[in-house]
DNA sequence: ATATACAAATAAAACGTTTTCGGAAAACGT
DNA sequence: ACGTTTTCCGAAAACGTTTTATTTGTATAT
């Protein structure tokens, strides 16, 4: 391996000196410093992270967290497509990444505790219940986050705009002639609430009346529970002539039961999800979904973080909302008025 | 921040009985190393990976390799999966993962330098045109790694058994009653090439004749470049009455354009993907596909890297083979004979 | 009693950097 | 000629660990 100190000794100039010529500092001779540039080039000079991080305490590396219990991790399509975009944009800010498990280790076994043992300059928390906890002893720990789709206090977060994406959602189903429209909402929590309230707000503004027995709740990215609820509106005296599902995992598994029951899509049910994943893209029919753009959120949350870790203290957090697209497909049929 | 200093000043004793107290060294007395544990636990200490890493020179990372010039990275759902276990298992035994560019950085400019300046105790080559290369220079600079898919010299390989996949694949549609049968394969590689040796050896023992304009070159994970081969298929005077793609996405791409094309799957076509993709599994018909045990291969790769670091300059480097399992669907018509 | 072994703890060097402070030499202004 | 500034470079401390070699004190064997 070779160091600074064998540098100094082929160039015959100190350690420090090797260090600031390196580092482009403005206190040495042009003419030295292209000299050890050029040794330090042709020995295959590579500096050490570990003592870098040693000396300046910064590693220059964001940590990302998953939820590594339940299996919503890099499996999932979003959070992969995000965390690609992330990494693209953090690795252009000068950022590495770290992924952070709540797995036992030398540090202990929590999040915290082990971004703290890598030295994090900064991280993303991508998802899990303890989204909120996490944050905030990330916070107090002094270690800047930015959360997506959370709201945790004194972290920035990113989301979606599920509001519009929802209301655009319901707009186009009305426009398309449906006026029983079923919803099914993943578990509760801040993004379901948004949607939940977006869907209510938006049928009352277009007229639309919303019976109790048209709403049903199920998990994210389950499809039995999918299913289950697909039964339960299927069953209901005046079927829904529309659905809209939490995502497009779980609208397929509606759309798989709704076939099952021996009707067709779109002609007897009408079905909508939500993420615009391949998943939609590529099921016939075509799905018609939200476009959830992770590409900008991977982006905004890289931004953020950095922004996060630069500004130190006085960082003041804030909410970052990324516009989603409807992705009209062909599973919404064209009622006859 | 909590340093073994602090806690050697909190319990009169000197750093180095504090450290390996902490390490549970033996030859510290049993109830002094219990007064510094607990003093540990109660302050918060966490130690500081980047010191440990200068001077253990071990970082007790694995470095993953994406090739992020073409997308082919986490979004793919193959690597993430693969990925995701990898990750586990690796966290199972004590590493933590890093992501490696090869976006210039104070490194320079490519994947090994990377990995050196954060001291990498081992990579995973995930895929990429310079997989080879990559895997050539880390074992020169004496980091172990393990290369996916691809042959490497001095390196092991996970790979699944494209041979036996791909066999198996024919002699089910054989047993179909297909006899026309045409190929779609993926760009020149080790495992196109396996796979394409394994189709033709398999339909020379069943009796099946492959004229030369049956089998078709695309890319991988190419929808564009599928639907040309689809379409040159179609146009052939005796119509293959199947065709196998190189993935689920090309299997989608193709049978896009066999339906444009007016006919039906698998009435008119049959068709198969391989992978076992979601995309496969909810596509509708259902795809009849071959499933890569992206779980095993991870799990497999993780263990074979930590083998590699601890065995050290004795490794003997071997290839690994995981099973792959047909997945029948509904794309593969059953024909009369 | 002395020598020998062992247990428990420590001092100190080392890992590869960065950075502060200061010094030498050269350039400048008078 | 002298003081002053500027330019370039180096000495040395520090970051938080691990580890080797050593010391101190106590128990065992002769």
């Amino acid at each position: 391996m070779v160091t600074l100190k064998m540098l100094a000794q082929a160039c015959n100039v100190s350690i420090a000196t090797v260090s600031k010529a390196l580092n482009g500092a403005p206190d040495i001779g042009l003419e030295t410093a292209a000299r050890i540039q050029k040794t330090a080039q042709q020995m295959g000079y590579i500096p050490s992270a570990a003592a870098r991080n040693l000396k300046t305490n910064r590693s220059h590396c964001f940590g990302v967290i998953f939820d590594d219990g339940t299996e919503s991790g890099l499996a999932h399509e979003f959070f992969a497509n995000m965390l690609e975009s992330f990494k693209h944009q953090a690795e252009l800010m000068g950022y590495d990444i770290f992924l952070i498990s709540g797995q036992p280790g030398p540090w202990g076994s929590d999040y915290v505790s082990h971004a703290r043992y890598r030295n994090c300059d900064g991280v993303l928390i991508m998802v899990g219940d303890n989204v909120v906890s996490c944050g905030q002893e990330l916070v107090m720990a002094g270690i800047p986050a930015v959360a997506v789709d959370y709201g945790v206090d004194n972290c920035s977060t990113i989301h979606s705009d599920n509001v519009r994406g929802m209301a655009e959602l319901v707009r186009y189903v009305h426009s398309q002639g449906h006026r029983t429209i079923a919803a099914v909402f993943g578990e509760d929590c801040p993004v379901t609430r948004l949607r939940a309230a977006s869907f209510y707000r938006t049928c009352a503004e277009l007229g639309v009346e919303v019976p109790d027995e048209y709403v049903r709740t199920s998990l994210y990215h389950d499809m039995d529970s999918a299913i289950l609820a697909t039964r339960q509106l299927l069953a209901l005296p005046r079927r829904p002539t529309c659905i809209l599902y939490p995502d497009d995992y779980a609208a397929i598994g509606g759309m798989n039961e709704i076939e099952r029951a021996g009707l067709s899509i779109p002609g007897d049910v009408s079905v909508t999800g939500f993420d615009g994943s391949l998943l939609a893209r590529y099921a016939r029919p075509r799905m018609t979904t939200v476009q959830q753009n992770t590409r900008d959120m991977g982006i905004a949350a890289a931004r953020e973080l950095a922004r996060a870790v630069e500004e130190g203290r006085g960082f003041l957090p804030r909410d970052i909302t990324i516009p989603c697209t409807l992705l009209p497909g062909e599973t919404v049929r064209k009622l006859g008025l």
